[in-house]
DNA sequence: CTGAGATCCTGTCTGC
DNA sequence: TGCAGACAGGATCTCA
């Protein structure tokens, strides 16, 4: 479900558990994506020193007689919501509790996880990531220089966290139909003008998505459990057999590398 | 090295 | 109403 706006979002929501101290958690024992190597008992008593995101993980730093980073990734499913009491719910795999508060990670298809680590720099997940769409490294340069080694299509490029982090199924079609570019181009096709087209089409529609409150197709919502508003701009996104709006063309639905793909014929070449 | 395809898991929706 | 099949905000693994 979530691709960067949404965790954006999330993370911000939860920041209002820096300095508390966990009191207790609660683990579903299911199969995550990635099983924690270090207990989830390590976290007792431990306090939240920050929450920060890195791409789509969201990294809680907590201290008690150690140092600890919690990860938290939601795959497709998952929610992080803060409620004021706990009773597990179906696919609630995780909860912390604090003096006042829980903080409940629920997961229904569980590609998603939640692991303890002690070390952040060695951390094989953020190895090798590419940089945050919205950094000034994400640029002209860089991205030319990148997309000249590629050569799958673009649109399965963009989602490729080497090449730049949290950019996912939906905003990588929003970000091609706002540029005018085909999803299907190769990526080392692209001209110069449509890189720097592509590239500020991506910071802005991702910058759009985090002021709007993310995305909600099905069931994202917030860490107080509201939806998002950003799927009401959506151009392509879902809107298979319907009216382009910008020309008379009907969008078409295809599929790259498993994935849905929306665009329009015509506006995009 | 690259890129394509299968795969993890649960639930919902569509069409026969 | 039942049931099979397609599809869903992700990312990793294997294979050619």
């Amino acid at each position: 479900m979530p691709e960067l706006p949404e965790v954006e979002i999330i993370k911000n929501g939860i920041l209002s558990i820096e300095n508390k101290i966990i009191k207790n958690f609660y683990s579903s024992n299911k199969k995550l994506r990635v099983t924690t190597s270090i207990k989830y008992d390590k976290v007792l008593n431990a306090k939240i020193i920050s929450i920060k995101r890195i791409s789509k993980f969201i990294i809680i730093e907590l201290v008690n007689s150690d140092k600890y980073y919690l990860i938290c990734h939601l795959g497709m499913t998952g929610k992080i919501t803060l409620k004021a009491d706990f009773n597990a719910l179906k696919h609630d795999h995780f909860a912390l509790e604090f003096d006042d508060i829980w903080l409940i990670f629920n997961d229904q298809r569980r590609f998603g996880f939640v692991e303890i680590i002690k070390d952040l720099t060695t951390y094989k997940f953020i190895q090798g990531l590419g940089p945050e769409p919205l950094s000034e490294v994400f640029n002209y340069e860089y991205l030319k220089n990148k997309l000249k080694t590629i050569s799958k299509n673009i649109k399965t490029s963009l989602m490729d966290n080497k090449l730049v982090v949290g950019v996912g199924n939906i905003y990588a079609n929003e970000s091609l139909f706002d540029a005018g570019i085909s999803p299907l181009k190769p990526a080392n096709k692209l001209k110069k003008e449509e890189i720097i087209t592509l590239l500020n089409s991506v910071k802005k529609i991702i910058k759009n998505a985090i002021e709007l409150g993310g995305s909600s197709i099905k069931d994202y919502v917030n860490s107080d459990g509201k939806k998002g508003g950003f799927q009401k701009t959506f151009k392509v996104y879902g809107k298979a057999d319907i009216k382009c709006v910008n020309c008379d063309e009907k969008i078409v639905r295809i599929v790259q590398n498993q994935r849905s793909t929306f665009y329009c014929k015509t506006c995009q070449k």
